[in-house]
DNA sequence: AATGAATGAGTGTTCATTCAT
DNA sequence: GATGAATGAACACTCATTCAT
């Protein structure tokens, strides 16, 4: 195949990559799947990616990327609403994220799966998971700093929150019928109210 | 070797095979790795079960089948409490249990993962998964009915504190250093707080 | 395939290796080449010998085994003859040996790039050297002790005599239509003329 | 890069393969090996050399070139000396050089098994390996037609003193700490002893 | 019932070589 | 002439499963 700019040619495979991973989980899926679901050759998938592992978690890290940094800047920017908005709007913003990546949820729990066997996965998703508690705590403590929350400790409250949205999705796996959107929307409404000072 | 009674035999298998999945994960560990860790032959283990993957079901139902027996008893028999005290109780017995499994959080989330792949897993999982909400929605639910909770959906409520308690754990495969319990303490005390009517 | 007693399945891929990398050399002989000329299964190659590197090992093992341990008996039994006559006599059987080997000159070669490249192939070929100069020491220091060699340092003298067989095999490979055995009986010929006191 | 003269190009490429192939042998050198160490793209490579067996073989001749013109400069020039006296002045300017040659024992013997297997390599190393017999040849014969030495077939005993040299260097493969100097040193005067008359 | 030697399809990975730029 | 991204055939090795004893 001609030449593409690397970055391209990197974006393809990781496409691929992140779209088998994501139908067969880690294991079950071998290079020659990616190599197919990518159009390209074995050779250049190690021209670009040293082992499957390397590529996991380059697939990892490029799933995160731009999400996180929305994420991240959506926390840092909105200045106008009070803290118990924000942090409503950055709940049902999440809430929508896990509605849309119905079918990512087995490679999402993959993921955990592959990090604790794999250290070099584990240090990508430590680092990815980090940043989705920092953005959290920090909307947690702003909400206590403005006196509109508990003083909790905001940390484990973001804990308890990311987890839980992570521990339903993990649902689907287990009865692929279930419908976790109601539950996700009833845990939002239930963490508000717990956190509100009356 | 001996001849041992077949329930015996087939203990020993789960056990050592329970103890190598638990270590290695579904996928990294090896039929050999199963022989070797519970002393058998290995035809002696297709003996028993037909394939890695029914044994691997097997293990599962194994594992949950006291436990939940166990906690199915207790949520029916205990007559004493307020449905608060007996839902505190019964949050406190998980709570402890989470802890004592420290070293197989790695082993659930692969159930899960397994699920996702193979429905043979997923048939067992989903059993097992079914029994803990269906315990966990008839305690909210008798304390709706005994007016002590907000009358909100119980099966959602149970799906909430189980999924939370989950993926809580889960942060420990990200990183191994966190420790959970403060969290799933927390948890355990909010879900308390939203549920009481004031 | 029918099982076989373990040593008969252990000879008969010992063999069919030594004829593939006598045939191809280490490099170009492949697991696959082996299985076929042994008529064996890829899994039962690995049953035996754990990685290439250690069958090429175990066939150098193979080979001097037998060769060996007859070259000391006849060493250490011989107590007739002068020493003199029994250097003689052991030097032409190695020369009657080499000729038999013709076709097997690349492979011995070759023991010595692989040991020059890999430590467990050195340590083997180590030990067979060792025990031909051993060998061959002891012959020669015996006709010294007996006054019949000039007192010369044994040890050297038989690292000269095997290195000389080896390096004029060694020729052969370079012009497969040379015939050495002319050269490698002069050589004979001038060891015993230069050890003899006259 | 800078276009260079072709030839300074050549040299960097083969020099970088001899340094390559010296280190890891023939088989486990790649071309990338090759490239990093030449700092030369793998296009340039090709175009300099078709294959990499090719480049092997231009390797050997490289390495030989300049060595054996000299040793044949040297034979052909030297009149002063008896014949004794220049044998035994070869023999020394050919151990000085093996003694340099330490570290290059293994690719000397990769020589000869890459010659067994591929015929242009077998062509390059007969033609340099030929001209040392003849060099050396030609000495000895001189020193039989002046008298200085028994009427011995001369090629048979060049045979046997550079195939002695070699065979004695081989054991460095097979123990690296072994000092083959007193033996090369050794068989020197032994050869000078077993040629002159007395 | 129990064994363990045997199997072979399948896996991740390598590397000499090509060719569009 | 020089480049380096792309290729794909080939390789060593694995492992769930079978079956003669």
């Amino acid at each position: 195949m001609r030449q593409k700019p690397k970055m391209l040619r990197r974006r393809q495979i990781l496409d691929a990559a992140l779209a088998t991973f994501a139908a067969k989980g880690y294991d079950k899926t071998t290079m020659e799947d990616i190599r197919v679901a990518g159009d390209v050759s074995k050779g250049t998938l190690y021209l670009y990616f040293d082992t499957k592992e390397a590529l996991f978690a380059a697939a990892i890290e490029y799933l995160f990327g731009d999400l996180l940094a929305q994420l991240e800047q959506v926390a840092a920017e909105s200045h106008v609403e009070s803290a118990t908005g924000r942090l409503r709007a950055f709940l049902g913003a999440l809430n929508r994220m896990s509605d849309e990546e119905d079918e990512r949820i087995g490679l999402y729990v993959d993921f955990f799966v592959q990090a604790w066997q794999h250290d070099s996965v584990q240090a990508v998703l430590a680092d990815a998971y980090q940043r989705y508690i920092t953005v959290l705590t920090a909307m947690v403590q702003q909400g206590i700093d403005a006196g509109e929350f508990h003083p909790i400790d905001a940390e484990i409250m973001a804990r308890i929150i990311l987890g839980a949205m992570d521990g339903i999705m993990l649902q689907k796996l287990v009865d692929p019928a279930v419908d976790f959107r109601p539950t996700l929307h009833e845990l939002a409404a239930m963490m508000m109210r717990c956190l509100q000072l009356r």
